[in-house]
DNA sequence: TGTACATCAGTGAACGCGCGTTCACTGATGTAC
DNA sequence: TGTACATCAGTGAACGCGCGTTCACTGATGTAC
């Protein structure tokens, strides 16, 4: 509280920033994860990659989690990044099953990026005691990739191509499905998958005719 | 290859069984998942929770891997006994969707030991450098579960209640949907599901009338 | 323009902790005679 | 039936390791005058 002796408030610029970011440790995290699972991202792990030592990731983090939480959020816009590419050309139904696919390619490409995401980890235990307002900030997160599912399939709609009623259930329906693929597939690569699953799935979900 | 000097070879007893027992490791690891997440279960976690000390787990288990495929084996046996509850009375549809729904109850009232099966993480790291034979060994594991799903869609098309052609396939999809929605679920809490989710998932992914 | 100084990102040493793993051991259990 | 002995499940002490976290520090960066 013990204000300055000084006339004016001083407003100082960040120094280091620019270079040794706060960005910097989350992409070391992002990198991480791509070759380690989410249980080996510790601390002194993302420093490392960073090139830093440990005690310098406080500077701009809290803890392990807040990287992750950090590293969540960049990732979620990498995949809207990629839902929203412009699929190759065909009608609606054809951009809609493009879409999931990349979805689905997204979360084989990415494994433990996609399992930090969806996985379900930091949810229950990784990120705890949380806030009300986090959690209400944590459900915007991820809308926006969910959108892109949704648009492409009102377009379907507005081509007569869906049967749907209501995009935005048949999205979260559609959703779970490519969830479920995308983890089962990884989770059980021994399971005799019949080769027209993931087609087949888009299509009774979507309801396309 | 030394041989004995003594006549016969002895087949001794095992002593210390039936007391403090393998099977005493892996239900306390059961019990510690029912409120640990699988990061949290160490080897002397088990131990303490079982109420040994840490080096006497090696007499049964190599590692902490070893115990939570045995934890796998194990709970996918619980998860088959609780599919193959009769289900109450009702057509073959009824008892299709009754069946899901326990699946989805599994899954909701035990979602560590869930993740454990479904959740992808034993698969890509927590049990490396295994052998082949462990891999077709583990192809095997849950099938047991899938059956039941298989069986009640069967039932399904011979009440001619299903449209489905291919009860493997069409049991694959909804195997996929169910999990899907139980792991979202669980994921992300705040995500404003649609209330007849359930419901019409099973119907669009079994083919119901 | 030059100099003295405040700021603060990042360092390096150190800590206590829980972990997996090893080892020689103990003492109850079952066997041989 | 009684005794001496082999077996072996479980113990307790000890180890080295990587972890998160703390702390006083250093030295480059930008500011005041």
């Amino acid at each position: 509280m013990a204000a300055p002796t000084n006339h004016a408030p001083r407003t100082r610029n960040a120094r280091g920033d620019g270079g040794r970011l706060g960005d910097e440790i989350v992409a070391a995290a992002t990198r991480l994860l791509e070759r380690l699972p989410e249980g080996s991202i510790t601390l002194r792990a993302i420093a490392r990659e960073a090139g830093i030592t440990a005690p310098s990731i406080y500077r701009h983090f809290d803890s392990v989690g807040a990287i992750l939480r950090a590293v969540i959020e960049v990732t979620f816009a990498d995949l809207e990044v990629v839902l929203r590419e412009p699929p190759p050309h065909g009608n609606a139904a054809e951009r809609l099953e493009a879409t999931c696919h990349r979805y689905l390619l997204f979360a084989q490409e990415h494994p433990e990026q996609y399992r930090l995401l969806f996985g379900g980890a930091w949810n229950a235990s990784a990120l705890p005691s949380e806030e009300a307002a986090e959690r209400a900030e944590r459900a915007e997160i991820g809308q926006d990739a969910f959108r892109v599912l949704v648009g492409r399939l009102d377009e379907c709609i507005t081509e007569g191509m869906s049967l749907s009623e209501n995009s935005f259930a048949d999205s979260a329906a559609l959703w779970v499905g490519l969830h479920g693929l995308a983890s089962l597939r990884r989770t059980a690569p021994l399971f005799p998958w019949p080769s027209e699953l993931e087609h087949e799935l888009i299509r009774s979900l979507a309801r396309l005719e």
